[in-house]
RNA sequence: GGUGCCGUGGCCAAGUGGUAAGGCAAAGGUCUGCAAAACCUUCAUUCCCCAGUUCAAAUCUGGGCGGCACCUCCA
């Protein structure tokens, strides 16, 4: 598979570090509000990445951290007067809740800032010792990026470039403007840690370095976030890594691009930050993952309720096909598979290398909803032009579809059962069809739609499903 | 000032040298008691503009126009 890693700017392919298995660090949420859709755009695609993963057989760790503590949370804990501790508590709990309706996974670890203080002041003391980090008089510890020499390597930003661009603050507590803190000594009424530069809290840096290469070794294979923060943030992020431990940090670096709403940047002054907790009071949050998919996740993409509406019938185009050929399969028979159905099987495999393909390339996912229509027209086309295909032709069909959208963590839901009440309504609507009393049958079709349920009629009988 | 990205049909979007995927929308048709779904057909002689390289360019080079992002602990 071949990785887009902004260290080098080009696709390379992807070389695992341990064959067989892939260590992934996604830069999670800061905890201080319900995420917002720009958030949703990495905790999605990055699922998608794990997910292709483990449908190409690799044992994946994958670590998404929760920042816990940092200057929002103190404020929105002041704001709601409440703590810090029960405001990340919060936060978690509704980042889950949204996170299952987009079809992300949990990770397999999600570590918290706060739970790993020891393994920040351990690296942080590492640091010191080597040089690379020093401390002011008011007791916050800096990191020397002076010290050095491939501080810029990611973002590929010089030292003079930046200061000629004079949009740094002055500060004089630091020996260069841009040294960042590792270590932030506590203000009043600021929850603090003990440490051995006295009391205060990490800096944001520093908990990224401290917990992947805790759970993930001190090199580990892909290191991903949003691409604001290919500066500061990651390349701070392989200072402390690199200085600490002597090491490579992270192998590829993957970014997606930015999402704008109505054309225009999501920011506080311009009130147009979207919450997706928002969204889904209008849509299932399976629209707003199929639209994220629809294009390249590097590619800055604009969100409006237009092209949201344009991904919801998307994917009911997918839900219908795979609702269509599951009552085929049910009134289906088992037999010998005629030429034209062994034809289809074989078409069935080419899907699959093609899928693997498009995600082969840098997660190509536009590409890869693009063979999964083209699959289900074909499948659709077998549907209707084989009245009698067997069952295993629909097994194929259906395991086919599943294999490609789960790996995009699409096609969740599992069709409802219908109860029994309705059951007996379509019957009863059976029968006045038969006797050609049509104004019963619309009626009772109706009756049934009020209900919460439509009904289609089809060669092999009525077919209901969920409105 | 530095760094980087983008400009493909009404809307979205893939395609980075070999003659324009796919989805949404729209129109016509088949099927149907009607509907729904599905299927078929139509929908970019052309990829922001100009010049160049090449047998061949949406794809490469140069220039122009337009849009965007980062350089501010914002994904």
């Amino acid at each position: 598979m071949k990785i887009y890693n902004t260290m080098t700017r080009q696709k390379e392919e992807f070389v695992p570090l341990h064959p067989g298995k892939v260590g992934i660090y996604a830069c999670g949420p800061t905890v201080y509000n319900f995420f917002h859709i720009g958030n949703a755009r990495p905790f999605i695609v990055f699922d998608v990445l794990r997910r292709y993963f483990r449908h190409l057989g690799y044992d994946v760790t994958f670590v998404q951290n929760f920042t816990d503590i940092d200057d929002k949370l103190i404020r929105r804990a002041n704001e709601e007067g409440t703590t810090v501790p029960e405001i990340a508590e919060k936060y978690i709990k509704e980042y889950y809740t949204d996170a299952e309706g987009l079809g992300v996974e949990k990770a397999d670890v999600h570590p918290r800032a706060t739970e790993h203080i020891g393994e920040i002041i351990t690296m942080i003391k590492k640091l010191e010792s080597k040089g690379y980090a020093y401390k002011t008089d008011n007791g916050d510890v800096y990191f020397d990026t002076q010290a050095f020499s491939g501080y810029g390597k990611l973002s590929g930003q010089n030292l003079e470039d930046r200061e000629a661009g004079a949009r740094i603050e002055v500060d004089d507590v630091k020996k260069n403007p841009m040294d960042f803190a590792l270590w932030k000594a506590q203000k009043p009424g600021e929850p603090a840690w003990n440490s051995p530069w006295g009391m205060g809290r990490p800096g944001w840096h520093i908990e990224c370095s401290a917990m992947s290469t805790k759970y993930l070794g001190d090199t580990f294979d892909i290191h991903c976030g949003g691409v604001d923060l290919i500066f500061p943030h990651h390349e701070n992020e392989i200072a402390q890594s690199e200085c600490a431990t002597g090491k490579p940090f992270a192998r590829y670096w993957m970014h997606n691009g930015h999402i704008n709403v109505d054309n225009r940047k999501m920011s506080k002054s311009l009130g147009n930050f979207l919450l997706v907790r928002d969204i889904s009071k209008e849509f299932d949050l399976e629209v707003v993952r199929m639209f994220m998919l629809s294009a390249h996740y590097r590619s800055p993409i604009n969100y409006s309720h237009n092209l949201l509406v344009q991904a919801q019938s998307s994917l009911e185009r997918l839900y219908t096909a795979r609702n269509n050929a599951i009552f085929a399969r049910e009134h289906a028979k088992e037999k010998e598979l005629t030429p034209e159905e062994t034809a289809f099987a074989a078409r069935s495999e080419q899907a699959i290398k093609a899928f693997d393909a498009a995600m082969d390339d840098d997660l190509n996912t536009a590409d890869a909803i693009g063979v999964i229509f083209d699959y289900i027209r074909d499948m659709n086309t077998v549907l209707a032009d084989a009245n009698d295909a067997s069952r295993q032709t629909f097994d194929t069909a259906l395991s086919t579809l599943k294999c490609m959208t789960d790996v995009l963590g699409l096609l969740r839901k599992e069709a409802d059962g219908v109860p029994d009440e309705i059951k007996q309504l379509v019957e009863q609507r059976t029968a006045a069809k038969k006797n050609k009393d049509y104004a019963l049958a619309d009626e009772i079709r109706n009756k049934v739609l009020a209900m919460g349920y439509v009904i289609e009629d089809t060669p092999k009988g009525a077919k209901v499903k969920k409105a």
